[in-house]
DNA sequence: ACCTGAACACCGTTCAAGT
DNA sequence: ACCTGAACACCGTTCAAGT
């Protein structure tokens, strides 16, 4: 109730894109669903483009972080991980759409630094604990861009426990360069 | 000497993605180039999505793993990366040109292999050795995916020291699970 | 505030016909 | 073997005009 016909234009949007995919989505094709013309749209959105930033927004922003304990670094690493990899799953084409429309918003660069904070409270230096947060964010989307662009569906179980696998690597990694936990 | 017209047309497509990017690369505008109509291009290639295909196998071909003594799997690794980052980054939205078309072939699957045994050589199981092999591709393809897609243009001696240092924790947390070397 | 009608400058692709 | 000419079914976007 009370939705704007912006949002209305955006659901419908999210919807198209999980029945056609992210090539078909079509300004056309959109207005065909809303019952409207094509140029019809341009009264709510500016441009494909800033539509297709509202898509990526709702995505990101419908992936919230769980609650970690305070100390926990590797948690926090993994928190962010997981979600990550979870709000692309969750819509078809989702880690192409972030990968070619995704700004970083203030909200994500405040989730990022959190989690450098996270690992400076851990013992780390400022630039390692950048590294450390980069590095899985870089894993996490090359992990999920490939999985979701494979055809050959291996089962979800089995994705899982090759990106968590992986992800302990990582964090294998960052641990070695911090000092021992009290 | 002795260029197939075939040849031709995929030396022209490489030459007009470096001018116009990915997103205005187009049948229409190839055609142009090379002085002759849309369809004629059809003759040569069945679509755009097979020239697109062939570009991406030039791409991947042109760039040649390095020689690496056999036992330093640490440096393979290091190759593998650096050649996979390097492939990427010589051509305009390399990395989104690969992410959306690279389909491996056999000797793509060839050299994931020789990492994989390079790894169990080492004294890792086949799992782990798979594992640490995709988490480094996976690392290599989301770091230059960001990399290529930020505007913003930071130094590249930055982004290589950058690359670098996730990489080298990557390779720390393999090697904590590989016995000792002699 | 929201939409229509109609256009503009483009796309990828097909195919008979020419040389 | 390679290309032309011409079409087909589409694109994103703009904009006066309607309600």
């Amino acid at each position: 109730m009370m939705a704007s016909r912006r949002q209305e234009v955006l659901t419908a949007a999210l919807d198209l894109l999980e029945e056609v995919g992210i090539d078909d989505l079509t300004v056309r094709r959109l207005a065909q669903r809303l019952g409207v013309q094509p140029g019809a749209l341009y009264r709510h959105y500016p441009s494909k483009r800033a539509l297709l930033d509202a898509m990526v927004g709702h995505i990101v922003a419908g992936a919230p972080a769980p609650a970690v304990p305070a100390g926990d670094w590797a948690g926090h690493l993994r928190a962010m991980a997981a979600s990550g990899r979870e709000g692309m799953l969750a819509h078809r084409d989702g880690a192409r759409l972030l990968a070619t429309f995704y700004d970083p918003g203030p909200d994500a660069v405040a989730s990022f630094m959190r989690i450098v904070e996270v690992l400076r409270a851990a013992g780390a230096a400022e630039r390692a604990a950048v590294v450390a947060t980069d590095t899985v964010l870089a894993y996490v989307n090359g992990f999920t861009m490939e999985e979701q662009a494979r055809r050959a569906a291996t089962p979800r179980p089995e994705r899982d426990r090759d990106f968590q696998a992986g992800l302990d690597l990582i964090i294998a990694g960052i641990g070695a360069t911090l000092p021992p936990a009290p």
